[in-house]
DNA sequence: AAGTGGTCTAGACCACGTA
DNA sequence: ACGTGGTCTAGACCACTTG
């Protein structure tokens, strides 16, 4: 497998085609997530080039959440499904400022063609067929968010002949576990609504409450659109938060 | 002016202290944005390291904005008043994808006691001053977004006196070039409200609407609250949007 | 041409985890 | 003890900007 990097006048430099060509392995599934990749030192001399040159690509890969390095032990494809990272998805703080973790509670789940906003945001054709998951998601026991996660059938084959109930609470746990779906970053949209009545009824609040709506498109390493998720909030108790530098 | 890096047995990394050093220096104004520090070189002699080190040291600056690298010129320090650093901090989108940035007209300027809820969020005194600048921000000609800015009064001395319609549409500009306050990051909490009768009629929306509110704590470069603001958007035709990764 | 950042090497030693 | 990542050096050459 003589993996080749060019050195041509012209070509682009060394660190940047081993980002690519590790980031490549990862994509075709040579090396997943949790797996160990190869020393530092053997990806140099596999590649014919200085442990330095290999540093500076893992390097960059590791600011990017690709991959983790462990002091002693090695370095590893990231992992998604940790605490870290589910956190770093996840942006509900409640009023006193800790980082909460709702539990779910499956409402309805089924399979139909995408409607046309579905299909655009999931960038599929117009007839595609799609998954759409709606649930309650509760903190402290009190229903609080009411999500609608609509996915791409063809990319979840078999998903839809599982027990709604058995859905984990932590979905990219479960893209990753049995689809081999890794969710490395997301698109949010977001805007102030009004609670439906049903909506209002579900969440606990009185109709006409403004809620925090949330528009979700997760995107794997390439970004490629995996899952479209509409959350609606109740921010009377919780808000959303986020750090801009 | 000897700056001695430890070496010895328990220090920390030598570009870990460099990092320190640097900062430091931007800090208590011996360099200032815009301004052109030495080259990789002269630090490196300056301070007894290699190259390579002082490298490492500036590289994770740039990564976190506090410089910026020019080939062939040299390294500066973050200017946050070009477009970059303004749009980075604005998320403002319309409805079709484009980023906007809406022009401001004030509609108070005042100097006054602060609040409990501004005192604890810029970290003041109970009884501190505090300036309170109340605008309207239109875009495409349409009132859009209503802001209540707080700021420490004893930090923007002589602020109080300008002409309220000479203050600038983008005031972190003002805040760096008048008064050597650059703001660095920020923290946002977003929440859903309902409008209040005045503000439904300044921004032009009927009263029961919902508006997304923006808290946001604007921080300098060692994590000093300067800038506290509140702003009220209509979200039916822009969001807020925002890539988490 | 001179000076800057950008890339890369070969080699060294340290800190940490595992066997 | 060994292999891993973590830090650092001295030196090389390239690419870009300015005088």
């Amino acid at each position: 497998m003589n993996t080749t990097l060019s050195t041509d006048k012209h070509s682009s430099p060394l660190y940047l085609q081993i980002i690519d060509l590790l980031v490549e392995r990862i994509r075709d599934g040579a090396w997943s997530p949790g797996d160990l990749i190869p020393s530092e030192m053997k990806l140099a001399s596999e590649l014919g080039v200085s442990q330095g040159t290999v540093r500076t690509a893992i390097t960059a890969l590791v600011e990017n959440r690709v991959l983790i390095r462990k002091q002693g032990r090695g370095t590893f494809v990231a992992n998604h499904d940790d605490n870290r990272a589910l956190f770093h998805f996840f942006h509900i703080t409640d009023n006193q400022g800790n980082k909460v973790l709702p539990i779910s509670e499956i409402l309805s789940f089924k399979q139909k063609e995408s409607s046309r906003f579905e299909a655009e945001r999931l960038n599929l054709a117009a007839d595609a067929q799609v998954l759409k998951i709606e649930r309650v998601r509760s903190i402290a026991g009190k229903p609080t968010i009411l999500e609608t996660i609509v996915l791409p059938a063809a990319s979840f084959n078999g998903l839809i002949d599982m027990d709604p109930s058995e859905l984990p609470n932590t979905l990219y746990q479960l893209y990753e576990s049995s689809f081999g779906i890794t969710i490395h970053s997301a698109e949010e949209k977001l805007r102030a609504v009004i609670a439906k009545t049903r909506e209002a009824k579900i969440l606990g609040v009185e109709s006409g409450t403004p809620l925090l709506e949330i528009e979700r498109i997760a995107l794997t390493l390439d970004k490629t659109p995996v899952e479209l998720r509409v959350s609606r909030l109740s921010t009377k108790n919780h808000y959303y938060d986020t750090i801009v530098s």
